[in-house]
Formats: C-alpha cells, sequence, structure tokens
DNA sequence: TTGTTTGTTCAATATATTTTGAACAAAATA
DNA sequence: TATTTTGTTCAAAATATATTGAACAAACAA
C-alpha cells in the first residue's frame, strides 16, 4: 500500500484523464475509505475527486474523469447524495446537474458513524430478544442442564449488548 | 430478517444437525455479525455454535453441525483463534483438536475494536501526509489558484484526522 | 406535438470473495 | 519402517458484489 504513492500507473484512469497527480490520489484514498466502509470503491473515487475540484463536475464529467459508466455515475452520485456528502448545484446556463462535495466532512463522518451505530444497536437488541424468546419456546427439547448453560451465556450476550448500549449516548457527546 | 426468527427453513443447516432452534438461531446471528463485520459469515457461525455448546467441539463436529468443509473449519478456526475468540482446548483420550468460545466476548470486541481503529487512524495519517507532499512536487503544473485550493482542503482533511486521532484514547478510557 | 438532451433502471457481464475438496504434510501408532 | 489419522493448503467452483451499457423515462426546446 505505500507503494500507490509512488506508482502512478496503479492509480485510477492515469492514462486518459489530465488530472494532476495529487487529485487522482485524493481520488485512491476515497476509493479505499469507501471500501474499508463498505461502500463501492468508484463511490469513494467520486467524493475523492469533487472534493478537490475546484468547481461543480456534471456527471459526464465525473464519468469521464474516472473512466466509470454514466449508471455508475447515477448511482454514485445517488448514494453520496443520500449520505450527504455531496449536493446538486446549479450552474448557470447548463441543463446538466452539477455536484459538489460537502466539505464539512467531518460532521458528515460523525453522523453517518452514529447512524449506523444506532441502527446496528437497535437490531442487535431485536434479534438477541428473538433468540431468548426461542430458548423457552424449545425448553422441553433440551435437559435442565443445557437449559441452564444456554440460558447464562445468552445472559452474558445482553449484558455485553446493555453496556454498548449505554455507551452510545456518551460518546456521541464526546464526538461533537 | 425477523422471519427468521420463524422460518427453519432458511436457518443454517436444519436438515441435517439436530441442534435445537436457539442454537441454530444464534449460528445464524454469530454469521450475520461476522458478515458486517467484513469477515466471512462461516468464521461468525462457528463461534455462535461454539458460544453455545456445553463442551468443546472437534473440527469435524463443527463441519457436521454447519454443513461446511474441512477447509472451511480449517481456516475459520485459525482465524477465530488469531483473533482470540475461541482457543484449542485439549480433550482427554482425544488425538483431534478441539475448540471452545472464549466467553469473554466483551473484552474480546472491544480489543479488536481499538487495534482496527489504531491501524486505520495510522494508515489515514501515512496517506494524507503522502498526498500533502504530492501537491508541493507538482505544484509547478498548475495555477497558484488550484493550489491554494487544493492545499486549504488537504488541510481541513488533515484537522479531520488530528481530530480523530486525539478521541481515541479518550474513547479507549471510556470503553474500558 | 416531435425531436433532442439528460437521467435512471436493470439484465448481463465483470470482478472480488468465499467455499470446497482433493492433494499434500505432519503427527501418531503399530 | 509402513499405515492410519488429523490438519493445512490452494486451485477450481460457487457465490456475492460492483459495473456496464442499452433500453427506457422524464424534462425541455422548438
Amino acid at each position: 500500500m505505500p507503494m500507490a504513492a509512488n506508482s502512478p500507473e496503479t492509480t485510477p484512469n492515469s492514462g486518459t484523464s489530465n488530472l494532476p497527480p495529487v487529485r487522482l490520489e485524493l481520488i485512491d484514498v476515497g476509493g479505499r475509505f469507501a471500501q474499508s466502509a463498505g461502500l463501492p470503491r468508484s463511490v469513494g473515487e467520486i467524493y475523492g475527486l469533487l472534493y478537490l475540484s475546484a468547481k461543480p463536475l456534471s456527471a459526464p464529467e465525473i464519468g469521464e474523469a474516472l473512466s466509470i459508466s454514466k449508471g455508475s455515475v447515477s448511482t454514485g452520485t445517488r448514494q453520496l447524495l443520500a449520505l450527504g456528502f455531496i449536493r446538486k448545484v446549479w450552474v448557470q446556463s447548463e441543463r446538466k446537474d452539477h455536484f459538489e462535495a460537502v466539505l464539512e466532512l467531518g460532521d458528515m463522518l460523525r453522523s453517518a458513524y452514529d447512524r449506523i451505530f444506532k441502527v446496528r444497536a437497535q437490531n442487535a437488541e431485536r434479534r438477541l430478544d428473538a433468540v431468548q424468546d426461542s430458548l423457552e419456546l424449545s425448553r422441553k427439547e433440551m435437559t435442565p442442564e443445557e437449559h441452564v448453560l444456554i440460558q447464562e451465556r445468552l445472559e452474558r450476550l445482553a449484558k455485553i449488548q446493555k453496556r454498548a448500549k449505554q455507551f452510545l449516548p456518551l460518546i456521541e457527546r464526546l464526538i461533537r
């Protein structure tokens, strides 16, 4: 990975676009970050491109700069808009949509982070409750020893879950 | 997702194993959790199986219970061992390796979490430095305005990065 | 209205990841 | 030693995910 900094050949699209190396690199940074966050690489690349752009870019411009298809630009920008990472802007005497990066990246990342965190915490809670219900339903089909053992271990999970939930608001306060 | 609780048909391996429904459900919970953490589903399923097991299980037992192959059991247990989520135990008069879940799941999750977090923070820092170097290298190939704009925006990123880094120790203290 | 431009959708394709299982290696037994 | 049992590896198959591009729809112009 440290190699990437010195090997423009591996950087997206070095052949056809004429973006300066800095920008190609930030596109790559964005792409990798998106991947590590479970999003398609192209989504991060679009953000990386827009983040260092002096002016809003149209969909065809984005597609050309990154050599990705119309379709990918369309779905990628839709995702970024939904996440609030970019916005549409109106460019005078242009019919095409134009996009620019929301520069308050820190705020966006924080809110995305705890949105995800909250949803996960909720799901985990619901799911664990269901498992505990299931234990009671199948009580007769197991030995008392097995029942107790499982009950205890599920109880442990529930405790972890509860603690994680309690930390949420603390982390939130800390983070903003 | 709520469906899974009521549809044993979709639960892993309902045909051949005779595990009680609770255990099948926790296997599923583990599988999904692993996926959301970017690990193969089977890894989470193995942990889920072991977590509610009254006794350590051998590789073939795991493979049969989850209907996954020898190879998957081998790589899956290796990953879980490396992460510290399970351990090998010696079972009397048995030649096969046996595995049991480390029950202190909370501790393991916390340490895994901040291990990942630290590595990411480091990578982000190295990477951003490289991008900033790259900006200086290609200074002459751009207009002064472009240079300033990019410089400012990279500066913003560096600030976000620095703040995130500062929070790390706080989060750590909070979490343990 | 018709023709043109712009944007979206989605089936087909390409890519990346996971799983399998046969071949191999290592350890234990006899 | 040879034989059996147990565990690992890795190329090939299966699966999951992302991307493409042609077909469609929606907005606008004339």
